[in-house]
This record gives C-alpha cells, structure tokens and sequence, in this order.
DNA sequence: GTGAAAGCGCTAACAA
DNA sequence: TTGTTAGCGCTTTCAC
C-alpha cells in the first residue's frame, strides 16, 4: 500500500511533523464480547443479552450486575453481528447527487433530525451526479441491508430497480421515480411560472432562463414552468433565450455570457439554482451590466449571502430541510408497514422578490 | 408508530397524493444467499465465496458457473455478516460538526475521493457541534467496527477515548487532539497574523475581530494570530475590538452591530469564517457602513459568492479538500499498518486580497 | 426468570 | 482445486 505511504500528491505546502507521542497505549484492549460481559456478571450470554437490551423479563438486580460489569469492561455490542442476527439495521442511507449543494445539506438535516430522533443513524452518501457512483452506492446500501433508502435520483430506471426489486424501502427526493416509491417533491414548475410571471410584472420584456442538463427533471420543470408564463402573456417563447448547463456556476457562466452577448439580449433571467446563481452574477459584472436595473434576475434557492449582493437576489425559496424532515418520515412509516400506499408530497416553493427583479 | 402517520407536522403548503400503484411487486423475491447459488452453480459454499471474491485458486468453469448464478439471482453478498466473519469493515466514517458549513462538505469530499478509488465507503456523521452528537456517533462508529474514523472535534477528551482505547485508526482534521492520533491542520494562526498584518498595511488603523466560541482551538488561533499581528506593528490590543459568538451569520451579526455601535468603532475587521461574513456585511448595511471605504474586511473561507459582494470580499482561503484528502490517505495508512508514528500536518492557508480590504 | 443451544451468512482453516 | 466444517458475536426460541 506505498500509495498512502504519504500525502505527497498533495501539492500544497505543508509541514509535517512526526511526534513519537507518550500516549500509545500499551495492549489492543481486546474488545469486549457479550460473553465477557456475561461471565464478568455471573450470568449466561442470554440474559446478559436481555439485560443488555433492556427486557423487562430480567431480575433487576441481575440486570444491574450485568450492566456494571458492561460499564467496567467499555462493552460495546458488536454492530455487524447483531445485525446479521436480528436481520435487520437502524441505519438509513441518504444518497443524494451533491454534497456542496445547500440544498441537499438542507435536506440531509431533515431526514437526519427525524432520524435521530428515533434512534436511527444516517449515513450520508454523495453520487456526485453520476449514474455509476449512485450505482455503487446503491450497492453498498443494498450490502449493508440499510432499513431504507432516501435518493435524489440521478441515474435511470435500473439504478433504482435494484432497491424495489428487494422491497428495500425507498423514498424519492426532489426528482420524480417511475417506480414503486414514495416521493418528496416541490412544485417547481409552478414556482418558475410564478418567478416568470413576476418578472413579466415588472416590466422586463426579453425574458430568458438559464437551466440545468435534459433529462433532470428539476431542470426541465423550471424551463417547463418558465414557458408557461410566457405563454400565459402572450410572449413567443424563444429557444434563443433559453440554455442549459450543469447545475453549478461555471456552466452557468458560460451560458450567461452566451445569452447576454447576443445583439437582442435578454432584459431578465431565470436561474435555476444557487450555484448557477454565482455563475450568472459573475457574467452580469463582466459584460458590466447592472443587476437589476439592466437585467432582472431571479434565482432558485435562498442562498444565505443572496441578500447581500447589489441589488438583493430575489429568490425561489424551496422548503429543502422540510423535504428531508417529510421523507424520513415516510420512509419510517414505509419501514414501520411495508404495506402503506405509495404517495407522493408535493411541497410549496416560495417567491421571495427581493431588489433583483425590480428596475 | 404513529408518530409517522404522516408527515402533517409539516406546517408548510403540502399536496399529498396517494397513488394505488401499478408497479407494487408480487413477492418479497426472497433475497438469495451465497448458498443459494452455490446450490445453482453446484458447487459447495466455499468454492462460490472464493469465485464471488475473484480467488485465483478455482477453477475458471467453475468461477464462470458461479458468477453468472449470481447475476441471474441477483445475489449481493451480506454485509453484516461478511464483516463478523472477517472482523473488518469497509467503511470510514467522517464525523464532522457542520453538514451546512461548506469548509466541511469540502474535507467531505477529499476524504471521499481517497477512499472510493480504494473501494471504501464513507459514511458521514453530523456533530452538529454538539459534544453528545458527537459522542452517540462516535459510539455508532464503534459499533460499527467501521475501519477508521475522521473526526473534526467538537468535544472533549473523554469522546475520543473512546476511539484510542480500542485503537480505532483516527485522524483528526481542523482541530488539534491531544491525543493517539494523526492530525491535519491549518496554520490559521499565522493566516490570521498575515491578514491583519495586510488591514493594517492598508492604511486601517483600528481593527477588530470576530471569531468563534472559546475553547474551539480555530477560533483561538484567528483570534491569537490577530492580536499576533497588532503587537508586531506596535499596536495595542483591546478587547473591546474583539468578540466571539458562534460560527454563524446571526451571532457575527450580532457581534458586528455590538462592536461598530461603540462610539470609537473599529475601521476594520478580521472574520473567523465565511457563515459569520454574511452576518457582518449584513451588520455593515444596516448601520449604512460601507464596505472597504468604512470598515475594511478580510473573512476566513473562499465562498463562491465572495466576489459577488460589492466590493469583492477579501479571504483566507482554506485548503479544505486537501484536508480531506490528506487525512484519509493517513487513516489509510494507518489502517494498513497502525505501527506507524503519528504525525501532525498543517498545511497552509493564502490570503486572497480583494477590495473589501482597500478603502 | 434463567440457561442451553441453534443459527443468521459468510470466510477460512483443514482435509481430501 | 474443491468440499466439509467451525465459528465470528449476537438474539431468540425452547426447556426448565
């Protein structure tokens, strides 16, 4: 393993310093078992067991031995067994498509507060928007036996077949499955229409929209949803004014640049994301267009410093920590009773209008 | 389990659909162990564990009958019990104390990279900065076995003995560990001296701070590198141009009001991190206190947005993937051969002067 | 209320 | 090269 045998791809500068610590211990502390804990206590493996796990069938005086002599020994029950034993894990994976996204983070503390809340650990996985690695993570999920999967779909149909095919309760976020799941959504669409038509309100006229990659169904929702409101004003909807790149700022740069640099530019612009959000304000400031003023813009997601740029960003707020907090409980309920109808939750979006979209 | 009847507690607009679907499956597919292919393959159990686990020393028919029994019964092997039976465990966990804080989601995904390209999963764990959080996720890692764990400490000594008294492979990142174990830093003390050093040089005459809580060593070094740098230029340090509140927006914000309310208020300021940033620039517009011009600002972490704001935010960047990265080749290391002496790496952090610091 | 014993699914001796 | 078998640590019948 000469591959970790040091940092020294990292090409940065950096000190390392060896230190020979006084701290090393001096034996492996051969971990505890159940049956050490048992013998410690001068009771059998079982009722350590149900001393252990709290059955109320124990004597009281037996179970506090055993507890003491748990306490003592450091025990910690051994996961892997008892899951192999009990066929089953308090584990729940959530697998979404961007760590560095808010939006998603927001997400993970929702499904991770209900979670916790009942004992159950999540573990976080990030498929980076790529088929392959949520594939891979299914994998794991699937290996683990995790009580349940909470996904931000990336990847097709088979990806997904790999949980319903063994019932592994699933619940879908943000993006819509074409499978046996409960599913979490906002109604983006709407909330575009509604941004769009704010901005049409406003007295921009040449409205363009910059969104995610075909296929996302976030991505074409928002463009869907843009369209809607043009058509409700009468406005010819024009390909020229509309271009997708990956959800994050340098795409979105690039096709801002592209879109504003054209003879008849836009006046406004829908964005469909934060990160997207950077890309497109960057663009503004080197063409040397003033936010606003000369171009309205709104954007998706309430980023934290949207209020701080000049104008303020008028946003789409999506309920991200509330999606969370609403599929971790279907998944608990799903978890609870495998039997339940599947549904699917929409949630509201909200239009904060803000300096952005004004003139 | 009523408590997951239904996600009602929600109190936001929510449209739920019941959809009686056509996809739900007929049987629970009774999921297939590594007999049941053995079985179908005709081989014993042992030669289809070595063919699953690509041994050399069976016979290619044999391995061939093996892996394509597998497939056709969509066999994946049982993690829980894989690990009992090897006593090790693919997984690290990565503990940190702030899902939210993109510092951390970076070091998420350096240690991520490391890991996957060896076939590790990453689990990742959110402290919360809490101590107790910290310490139920520690014990879950524990339980686990995982095969080693990257923590950014939030807690005290008593959590990480834990870790050390079993000789859990650890690697702590941000914060120092007075502990067994290897640890990546940042020389953020120094940063902080430097971007002081450059307020001053620029002309900013009294300048302030704002760092995290006591006893969190990053805050202690902004703060300790800060009053570093006032003391080489010969200035006094007062403690009326210092606060501390937690490490994010609404504290700093608060903090920000305290201190450029007093009548002799700071010309400059020096932020502990990116979240605290939105908290002090919105402190700045509503006391209608120009950025740059009135109160110079350098902040902690390289945000996308940070060129956004008007002028452009002066930083300490973070090598926050490289953290990541390092630590996981070291716990990697160290899992391989936990003989290894523990070593300290800091590595550096680089001003990015913009205009915030410039009158 | 307690203990003995079986067995979850897998891998690794040990035999053949 | 392959099969037989033991056993990882735990929970849970089933007797007592």
């Amino acid at each position: 393993m000469t591959l970790f045998a040091g940092p020294s791809s990292v090409n940065i500068a950096a000190v390392r310093e060896v230190h020979c610590n006084q701290f090393r211990r001096v034996r492996p502390v051969g971990v505890a078992t159940i049956n050490d804990v048992a013998a410690k206590a001068g009771v059998s493996t079982a009722t350590a067991s149900r001393a252990l796990n709290g059955k109320s069938t124990v004597d009281p005086a037996l179970a506090a031995r055993v507890l003491s002599a748990a306490a003592e020994l450091g025990y910690q029950p051994n996961g892997p067994a008892r899951n192999l034993r009990r066929q089953e894990t308090a584990v729940l994976a959530l697998i979404i498509s961007d760590v560095e996204n808010p939006f998603f983070t927001s997400i993970a503390r929702g499904v991770e507060d209900v979670a916790q809340a009942v004992g159950y650990s999540v573990v976080l996985c990030n498929s980076d928007e790529n088929p392959e690695k949520e594939r891979r993570y299914i994998d794991v999920a699937i290996q683990e036996r995790v009580a349940g999967v909470v996904l931000s779909p990336t990847g097709t149909a088979p990806n997904v077949d790999l949980l319903t095919a063994r019932r592994t309760p699933l619940v879908a976020v943000d993006r819509p499955l074409p499978a046996a799941a409960d599913m979490v959504l906002v109604d983006t669409r709407s909330a575009a229409k509604q941004a769009t038509t704010h901005l049409i309100s406003q007295g921009y006229d040449r409205i363009g929209c910059i969104t995610g990659p075909a296929g996302i169904q976030t991505a074409d929702d928002r463009l869907a949803g843009y369209k809607d409101a043009l058509r409700a004003s009468k406005r010819r909807t024009s390909a020229r004014f509309a271009r997708r790149a990956e959800f994050r700022a340098d795409g979105a740069f690039e096709a801002a640049i592209d879109l504003l640099s054209q003879p008849d530019r836009p006046d406004a612009l829908l964005v469909a994301n934060s990160a997207m959000a950077v890309g497109v304000l960057e663009a503004l400031s080197k063409l040397d267009l003033r936010l606003g003023a000369d171009v309205g813009v709104v954007a998706f997601d309430d980023a934290p410093w949207a209020s701080l740029v000049d104008p303020p960003l008028s946003v789409v707020s999506q309920p991200a920590y509330d999606i969370g907090k609403v599929a971790a409980q279907l998944l608990m309920a799903r978890i609870a009773d495998s039997s339940l109808p599947y549904t699917t939750t929409t949630l509201n979006a909200t239009l904060i209008t803000r300096g952005s979209s004004t003139r």
